[in-house]
DNA sequence: AAACGACCCTGAAAGC
DNA sequence: TGCTTTCAGGGTCGTT
């Protein structure tokens, strides 16, 4: 479910429920996720004002007096709201209880999300420290990735969604940034001209832009009971992700769907070079 | 340094 | 119908 929209909803959602409160209680039920949930770390957040929520790439920052705590929701996680309790599902591993007693809860099935304790330096943190810029509001994107491209031989699109180069660029935005951009998903990263990853640049950042909007607009209620639906999703939006086979939207020819760097990829053999 | 594949885990959907 | 296989929006790590 998270995708980078889905990430910054849900930061909006922590910052207005946990900026200027405390965290009284964390409930662990599953300590067992992506690294170990460390609880003797993250009781360093309990009766601390929280400062602020920001996001670094998919990472959500939760940042206290005494330090960070990050927060990242894997393929499947996704994190509820409760002004009142609910009964405890399969998959809720977590809960942060405010100082008003609002309970954030934390669900994830396939347990690839994390909630690790990141320290005064967060940025210095060996999982945020290589991460390569954010793409949004960075008028600087295009020069960037054609200046990190040269002597790249990987494909364009295993390029862009290496972390380490732009942060926020997962399977569903870079087929559809190639897509609108014209470049063919397999083309080697150095083979793209200057010209083409300014087009590129803009097109990463009007697709982020466009599927955040939209999910601001959707999930604006962001409760519990919608954070699991994909409800008016930026699905409907799609050129090419999940499209195999149908009809290329400008030239009616059929979307070729193969897999690249063990991730599925989606073109128009026609319209991308 | 860069590239590649294995791996972490569960569940939904597709295939037989 | 029911069992088996495949695939999923993420990222890290070890090996070459």
């Amino acid at each position: 479910m998270p995708e980078l929209p889905e990430v910054e909803v849900t930061k909006r959602s922590l910052k207005s429920h946990l900026q200027g409160r405390q965290i009284e209680r964390i409930n662990v039920r599953e300590k067992r996720l992506r690294w170990p949930l460390n609880l003797n770390q993250l009781n360093h957040l309990l009766n601390q004002d929280i400062l602020s929520l920001s996001r670094r790439g998919k990472y959500i920052l939760i940042n206290s007096e005494r330090g960070t705590a990050l927060i990242h929701l894997g393929m499947s996680g996704s994190i509820g709201i409760l002004k009142n309790d609910r009964p405890i599902k399969k998959h809720d591993h977590f809960d942060l209880v405010t100082d008003n007693k609002v309970i954030i809860r934390f669900t994830d099935p396939r347990r690839f999300g994390s909630f690790i304790w990141a320290g005064k330096n967060p940025e210095k943190h060996k999982l945020l420290k290589n991460l390569g810029p954010e793409p949004l509001n960075n008028d600087q994107l295009g020069l960037h990735l054609h200046n990190l491209s040269k002597g790249r031989k990987t494909s364009v699109k295993a390029f862009i969604m290496n972390a380490n180069i732009v942060v926020g660029v997962g399977n569903i935005y870079a087929s559809e940034s190639l897509f609108i951009s014209g470049i063919h998903p397999k083309r080697r990263a150095n083979a793209v001209s200057k010209n083409r990853y300014l087009k590129l640049a803009t097109a990463i950042q009007n697709t982020l832009e466009k599927s955040i909007n939209m999910g601001g607009t959707t999930l604006r209620d962001f409760t519990y009971s919608d954070a699991g639906q994909k409800v008016g999703y930026f699905k409907q939006e799609l050129n090419v992700y999940g499209r195999g086979g149908s009809q290329c939207s400008k030239c009616e020819q059929p979307i070729k769907s193969v897999l690249l760097s063990g991730r599925s990829s989606f073109y128009c053999s026609n319209c991308q070079h």
